[in-house]
RNA sequence: GCUCGUGUGGUGUAGUUCGGUCCAUCAUGUCGGACUCUCGAUCCGUCGACCCGGGUUCAAAUCCCGGCACGAGCACCA
């Protein structure tokens, strides 16, 4: 039976059935896996430094579930090691604050990894004595080479008993740093390396920045992770796909233990086209150089330099929320969160003129109105005037200059000519150019500052002087989107946001 | 090397579970236009994609097989 018959017979029976329907896109997170009645969900950072966009998508679809599934979200800091990615005091609070922020609540439960440490030791030591795991005294590089070829290492088949003792001396100290490890006991052939008696708790002797020297021995993040999600009653773990071993690796100990694993979704890695590669401990050491400010330097994918420079959250909402939970690799541009961004402000931001590279030409009219009246808002979001007196003397951008007619934007057409301008009228009367422009008395000296790439560009001009509120983003027309930082005698101090 | 994941316009997504309603959705972007006293906003139009090759089928983005590309894990980091 060909189509056309198929569609023939359907005509008879009933027509509607051949009305075409185009596909609608469904917005909207999808629905979670699994029993959703009392959803609990965690976000988990690494407290060494404040949150980057990167971390943002973390917090908006954890915080979007907890919200559409009225469920509970936990904010732990996963802060177990002391070497490689040590913790800074200051992340935690500032986390908190980023997290605050950009979800507008506060997490529901906040821990830190290290203050339940009692909690992992005993894990640890039951799966132990459970027979699960075991002291393993190799050193990375042997236990590297069992692992590739599936041999068990010695330390495999000690006696329960004897893993005790060695569990007790790495937890008194008496085993340096290196020394040992203790291992979870999975299979040694299976086919993923990564899931061959895994890691789970190591020794370091350095010190925590909360806890100090009281414990010896450190859970790494997956065995932490395990026995915190289930201390917790985690229902949906949703993390990043690099952590898909890391699934498989808590799935065995929730076997060993006897606990339901949580649902899992993952997303994929993302790339910001102008940041490229971003780690907090990248940051962190350039700040440490001197390469930049500190963690709110315009150059800095950090929420708090975006929040500095006077992005919504809500911007970073509906990104992250247009992208949605897949798991593959993106590359995203700051334009899309910018776009989103202006759709959220520009109703909100008053309009101001900002004249960069000024030049002072005179000015003068045959008829008489010295005053300008310019709305704050061109489609009235906002109602009001500005108005300004005029006087003898205006800037107008360098760029701008040209002796002939232009017009000054909301008040007269004129004709240039050397350095003065001639009022020619106050109506508009031809489609000359329109430029933005400042009375000398009005203007007050502003610098800009515009991140770009690496380097922060220092704009030098004049700024609208008319009821300017500090932190506040105005929109400077034919220019862009600015917050002003600082206002002081000498000079108003505003941060690029975006055009 | 072993293991795992992902391939839809420039970018990001919907559709893939259960083949037909898909000459493939929406957003952003490009280009053009309208409007506007901003290079902003708004409105209209335009361009542009199913990784490749086989197979199954009346019918494949969707199912099967084989490639390829990209990414990740195999850390005493998170």
């Amino acid at each position: 039976m060909g189509l056309e018959v198929v569609r023939d017979e359907l005509e008879g029976i009933d027509p509607e059935a051949l009305r075409r329907e185009k596909h609608k896109k469904k917005d909207g997170l999808r629905d979670l896996p699994g029993d959703t009645s009392k959803v609990v969900l965690r976000f988990a950072p690494n407290p060494n430094g404040p949150l980057t966009i990167g971390h943002s998508r973390g917090v908006v679809i954890n915080s979007s579930y907890a919200e559409k599934y009225e469920g509970t979200i936990v904010l732990r800091f996963d802060d177990t090691d002391t070497k490689i990615k040590p913790p800074l005091m200051e992340a935690y609070s500032w986390i908190e604050e980023d997290f605050e922020w950009l979800s507008g609540r506060a997490a529901d439960i906040v821990i830190r990894a290290s203050e339940r440490m009692p909690v992992y030791l005993k894990q640890a030591k039951k799966m132990i004595a459970d027979g699960h795991g075991y002291v393993c005294q190799c050193t990375a590089e042997e236990f590297r080479k069992f692992r590739e070829e599936k041999m068990d290492c010695p330390c495999r088949v000690r006696a329960i008993s004897e893993n005790l003792e060695d569990w007790e001396s790495m937890n008194s100290g008496k085993i340096m740093e290196g020394g040992s490890v203790v291992r979870v006991k999975t299979s040694m052939d299976l086919p993923n390396p990564a899931l061959r008696d895994w890691p789970a708790l190591r020794i370091q002797h350095s010190p925590h920045p909360i806890v100090g020297s009281k414990y010896k021995v450190w859970p790494l993040l997956d065995f932490q992770s395990a026995v915190e999600d289930h201390e917790q009653g985690v229902t949906h773990i949703i993390r990043g796909k690099d952590l898909m071993d890391s699934t498989r690796k808590q799935k065995l100990l929730y076997e060993h233990f006897g606990w339901e694993y949580p649902e899992t979704l993952y997303w994929g890695r993302v790339k910001v086209h102008e940041f490229g590669g971003f780690s907090t401990s990248g940051m962190s050491s350039s700040i440490k150089k001197g390469d930049y400010e500190g963690w709110e330097d315009l150059r800095l994918p950090t929420l708090r330099a975006l929040r500095r420079r006077g992005f919504e959250p809500e911007s970073l909402i509906s990104l992250w929320s247009e992208i949605g939970l897949t798991q593959k690799d993106i590359s995203i541009s700051m334009q899309t969160l910018e776009t989103f961004n202006s759709k959220n402000i520009d109703g909100l931001c008053e309009r101001r003129f900002f004249v960069c590279n000024p030049i002072l030409i005179g000015i003068q009219s045959q008829e008489a109105s010295s005053e300008a009246s310019i709305p704050r808002h061109p489609e009235g979001a906002i109602p009001g005037t500005r108005k300004w007196g005029v006087g003898n003397h205006i800037f107008i951008q360098e760029e701008d200059f040209t002796e002939g007619k232009l017009r000054l934007k909301d008040f007269a057409d004129i004709e240039i000519e050397g350095s003065n301008a001639e009022i020619e009228g106050f109506d508009r009367s031809d489609g000359r150019p329109i430029i933005h422009w400042l009375p000398e008395g009005i203007a007050r000296r502003a610098k800009m500052f515009v991140p770009e790439g690496e380097e922060i560009r220092e704009l030098e001009g004049v700024i609208e002087d008319f009821e300017l509120c500090l932190g506040d983003v105005y929109q400077f027309e034919r220019f862009g989107f600015a917050k002003i930082e600082r206002i002081d005698s000498e000079v108003v101090e505003l941060v690029w946001l975006h055009g």
